[in-house]
DNA sequence: GCCCCGTATGTAAGCGCTTACATTTTGGTT
DNA sequence: AACCAAAATGTAAGCGCTTACATACGGGGC
């Protein structure tokens, strides 16, 4: 499969009948260039089908309009959609996303960070806080923006695009002690490698201080972001000589998990017991009942990081941190509690 | 937030006492080289932190140990499991992923692809195998190795790693069929742009040829990708004056939002009305019934595009198309016809 | 002890682009 | 028509790495 060689910046130049320098500048866009040459040299472009050979441009220009992200895993749709969103802004502006997922495992993460930085990301999409400093000075050190996604923490020296895990905890279960439960389950996501897991209990525990009525002791199961886990979660719970009138989980699937499994139990939700979600993903409309939760902009925050990153890259300042609203949304798997 | 300049090869090479020829000789594992000065080139690497440039060796040796991938959405859990297996596998070969979305639009798709190229993509996963001949001459041009996945065609000139639609869908069918359901629905995906979706259909229509009894005429409704469409379709199939007793969806996202619609209409699934799916994606356990469908071997088609990938790369030769089984999953959303 | 050859290492020429700086062109003033 | 600043274009020096080729080295056979 032999083929002729990519034609270069040089053949267009010759092409164009103008040096290398013009070309460059009309391909960058860094003006200074006469109508009459831009078409010369956009038509020679086109004629010899270029395109310019990334590796070079990378080297001259110490740039590779990449940027990279980091996610636990695509499988989970909580990354799913603000990916895409973010996927999508960084296309309409010319930058192309690298991509590598982590499982949750710190080490791995950094490995990758250090992976996709030597690949040439100029920037990076981290999700959460918690990880070594040293990471966050092998950064600094190169000069690499990043912003920290799916968290919010206020008054912090990084930029996080996202929204307060904590107090949108607290303020779904607020609602769910007004509704009169006193003895509360909780099943969310491994806390060992996830901050927002962690915040999310926080907000939990402060909810409940807050509130002061008298209360059972809090019942917290962690588990992997699977239905499965979210089911087999609910059961440990329900083992409980007195088993929680409501559940709050961490998470939309483990939360329509826990939905499914109190179903096939002969259990009637919201009616003897609620559940409440958190990300409003798709399936948490899918699920009977529909799941009361906390909506998530995931679109918006994909977008917001994308821009944030493209700011950073552009001014070579840190950009402000930018937190989301959440809101919960109140669907059918939340009710007051029985009486009896 | 000024930082020392990276170092070099050539500052490890005159670290290590050495020439930057023997550091690039250690880096990339090409032989002859002492032990000994190994080690000292190891030593200096280390002390230094030294990573290489990503620009320079993507300029000097061509090749960036990177793969792009053009999915329609990252959204569509479809491709989530098999784009992480896919993102495993090369991350454990040292390849880096790059990834990009078309939203099922050709045109885009074509940009993106040239978009991936440009960014020196060194081989391409692609989701089907239609778009224009134009788009496989300029990659043949480039000499840019791609595999098609989630599709197979036999005795194609293109390198399939997927499974056979239409013969999946057929064999479904057929089973439908041999409950005794003669007035089928389908519900797929657009089939404008989507070749999987195509073939989906033309194996129902087969499976109906084949197995001789007389059916009602197939009513065939296209959708896009999510469970609210699904539910719309459902509404449209049952609008008909002779409903179908049997839906056959293409997707299981589909499918799901059928399974719900009916329920919410009273029918009972599948004694009322059953519905199948495709694809075997999470959701299918989680709904009640829970989906019989047509199972996809997601994880294995990621890691088995990725080593052809490689395969090809290393090799610089085609790779054979590789056949992925499907089977059914009998779970409960399809039984027997109602008699009357 | 000498020669030869295979292996380890060094030398240096690019790879294709960007960009600082030098040079030429342009067109408005006088 | 001559002059000049501003705008357009050209020149050429790298960017940091790989690799073909040249050279140095070391050890076995005679």
């Amino acid at each position: 499969m032999s083929h002729t060689p990519l034609p270069t910046l040089q053949d267009v130049a010759d092409l164009a009948a103008v040096s290398t320098a013009t070309v460059s500048r009309c391909l960058n866009k860094s003006g200074h260039v006469t109508e009459k040459t831009r078409l010369k040299v956009q038509q020679a472009i086109q004629t010899l089908g270029y395109s310019p050979n990334f590796g070079a441009q990378a080297l001259a220009a110490k740039r590779t309009n990449t940027i990279g992200a980091i996610i636990p895993t695509m499988e989970n749709a909580i990354f799913a959609r603000g990916m895409q969103a973010f996927q999508e802004t960084l296309a309409e502006n010319g930058i192309t996303l690298i991509i590598a997922s982590c499982s949750y495992r710190p080490e791995l993460e950094e490995e990758q960070i250090r992976s996709l930085v030597a690949r040439g990301a100029d920037a990076l999409l981290l999700i959460g806080q918690s990880r070594p400093d040293a990471t966050y000075q092998c950064l600094a050190r190169r000069n690499i923006p990043y912003v920290l996604a799916w968290a919010h923490k206020k008054g912090s020296e990084h930029c996080y695009i996202g929204f307060d895990n904590q107090a949108a905890a607290q303020t779904i279960t607020r609602q769910v002690l007004e509704l009169g439960h006193r003895n509360l389950g909780v099943i969310v996501g491994l806390t060992q490698n996830n901050d927002r897991a962690r915040d999310r209990i926080t907000g939990i525990e402060h909810a409940i201080a807050d509130h002061g009525a008298k209360t059972a002791p809090l019942q917290v199961i962690e588990a992997e972001y699977t239905f499965q886990e979210g089911a087999k979660a609910l059961d440990q719970l329900l083992a409980n000589p007195t088993p929680p009138t409501a559940v709050i989980c961490g998470n939309d699937v483990l939360a329509v998990g826990a939905v499914k499994r109190a179903k096939q139990l002969g259990l009637a939700v919201p009616e003897d017991l609620s559940i409440t979600g958190f990300a409003d993903i798709e399936v948490s409309e899918l699920i009977d009942p529909e799941l009361t939760t906390v909506h998530v902009p995931h679109r918006e925050m994909g977008i917001a990081a994308a821009k944030s990153l493209i700011a950073m890259l552009k001014t070579q300042t840190p950009v402000e941190s930018h937190l989301l609203e959440t809101r919960i949304v109140n669907r059918q798997s939340l009710g007051p509690v029985k009486p009896h």
